[in-house]
DNA sequence: CCATCATTTCGAGAATACTGGAAATATGGA
DNA sequence: TCCATATTTCCAGTATTCTCGAAATGATGG
């Protein structure tokens, strides 16, 4: 991964709402859920929902999957990997100086919401 | 590590030259650079270089030391652990999803600059 | 103290990002 | 076809961020 490309990235989960939308779609699983949900959930205007979840598709860490006459959203957790080991590769000296990741358990996580 | 932290982090870390600030004082090592010489590395004007550095210190990801008429700059490897670690547990489903993340080795990174 | 150099602060202009109402588009069911 | 609903696009106002010259501050050695 560039240096640009993990920039676009780390912005794009660097404002607070684009950052609670990852986390809902991270629980939300592979499934992903749909806008409308994710507006409601996280108290955004429809307009202001859909311009962070274009944002989050433009550097592609989320992807859109139409259902019927909703929209679902998942993360694609391919782009999360990559700039999760950019950041260990270049911004640390590799895992060795990761204690607390390296505590970090593999869990199951609840879904926040049911669909 | 917050929510709202870790997206400070994120946006602090999401604009190019921060990031290769961040990535050049990683380079560097605990003894880290003085200002002048990120300027210089990075071709910013003094006030710019200023602006990003008092940015990425402000959140924490970076300290100031300094010694006789220059001020080292060097990572805080620790909230850089943090931040990995937010993103690990939160933003994935654990180490489980992150392949090329645990094929990251820990190398010894060569200092870009001497000093 | 004084001259010098490193760095920051100030200030202002330019660019970019955020928000949300209103209108447009798309989908599916009656 | 027509309506209801989901979502996006358009638009404009507001807010924030970025950049960097110039001036101010701080440190040092003489």
């Amino acid at each position: 991964m560039e240096t640009i490309q993990a920039a676009e990235c780390l912005a794009a989960l660097g404002h607070q709402s684009r950052l609670e939308i990852f986390r809902l779609l991270v629980q939300a699983g592979p499934d992903g859920i749909n806008a409308s949900l994710i507006g409601e959930a996280l108290g955004l205007a429809p307009a202001t929902c859909s311009f962070h979840l274009a944002h989050l598709t433009r550097v592609g860490l989320i992807s859109a999957r139409q259902e019927s006459r909703f929209i679902y959203y998942s993360t694609d957790f391919a782009a999360m990997d990559d700039l999760i080991a950019f950041l260990t590769a270049n911004c640390c000296h590799g895992k060795a100086c990761l204690p607390k990741t390296a505590a970090v358990n593999t869990v199951a996580i609840e879904p926040a919401i049911k669909h």
